[in-house]
DNA sequence: TAGATCATGTAACCGGTTACATGATTGT
DNA sequence: ACAATCATGTAACCGGTTACATGATCTA
């Protein structure tokens, strides 16, 4: 049990629910998202295939005259409701494997310097992707509210958001008590 | 570049610097320190091997008159150096991939209440995680309080405590922002 | 004219999980 | 007697990334 996920699949299912596209724009949609989800074409293209052939999206090859041919998929009744069936399941929990944490717990082994530095790295990457939310937060508001995904993007937003403020304010507690540790 | 990773040696690495073990309490530290690494057997027992016949670490089989026989891993000099260069690279930034967030861009596709639902069930597990953390918090406090590897492991519970209370609160706001979408 | 972007795709690789096999011991 | 825990390991599988191949078009 549990075991054929594939996530990606429902990604691009997703997507398509939004309205028909190519791979390509399904690729840069996630990639804006900034965060919280990643596709790679090698994951996109075999299963846009393998998905056109059960039925579940159709493919309409868009030529053009001018800049490279797009293939637009577009999902079909039977896609949607594979795509609601999944919605409906609930989320299994993510497997967190985060680097920074476990380089951490093995700080006592290098210098408080490597451990403070390695910390502070992080805040600035927090820092950037709360840079990056607030545009987007800022940019989404004055999009059309008529659009029905508006606010579960924004709810993608506001996690994002949190998640990282707590972390900042985790690194300046973690600085604080490396300090203290070395004075006392 | 970025290839040839396997964070699962240094993992190991990193735990016989806190002292000699053998594969199976390795886990279950993993276990036990509660979200933010795992470990599988199919990972440990090939990689205690590899590390093994490079040196990095060397193995003593513990044979017992009760209970299985134990094979024990000791980090050499060549390990802890090697665990120490690891330690001073910047950790690369987590690759995230929310389930329960891609099912919420996808919302429009279900009904609120299946929405809500996704997003207490995800809320429940947040509270369960404090739980334990708290637990883990208080049962690390009144231990030995000149383990040099205390503090560092006080961090990784604050991360988690922080992060999930930073979601729960998320939740909140999430319920509250389909409940005005639905009235206004 | 060189480099970025648009666009599609594939092959190789690999980290990691799951499931299975095995067997002793301890607790109910 | 049965289940759980202790303990080590392997084989199969697979999701996913990286790198490469190809070629048009737009821009500096």
């Amino acid at each position: 049990m549990a075991k054929q996920q594939n996530k990606s699949r429902y990604a691009i299912l997703g997507m398509l629910s939004y309205g028909s596209m190519s791979g390509y724009d399904i690729r840069h949609f996630f990639e804006g998202i900034a965060g919280f989800w990643s596709e790679s074409y090698g994951q996109i293209y075999p299963n846009l295939n393998a998905l056109a052939q059960e039925g579940l999206v159709t493919k309409v090859v868009e030529e053009r005259a001018k800049g490279p041919t797009r293939h637009i998929y577009t999902i079909t009744e039977e896609g949607r409701w594979a795509l609601r069936q999944w919605l409906q399941q609930p989320a299994e929990p993510v497997k967190e494997r985060n680097e920074l944490l476990l380089k951490l717990i093995f700080g006592a082994s290098v210098n408080q310097a490597d451990n403070v530095a390695q910390i502070q790295a992080y805040k600035v990457r927090m820092l950037e992707m709360i840079g990056s939310y607030h545009i987007f937060e800022a940019w989404q508001q004055e999009q059309s509210n008529h659009d029905p995904h508006a606010v579960f993007q924004l709810m993608a937003v506001r996690h994002g958001l949190r998640t990282c403020q707590a972390i900042v304010e985790w690194c300046d507690e973690c600085v604080a008590l490396l300090e203290t540790e070395n004075k006392g």
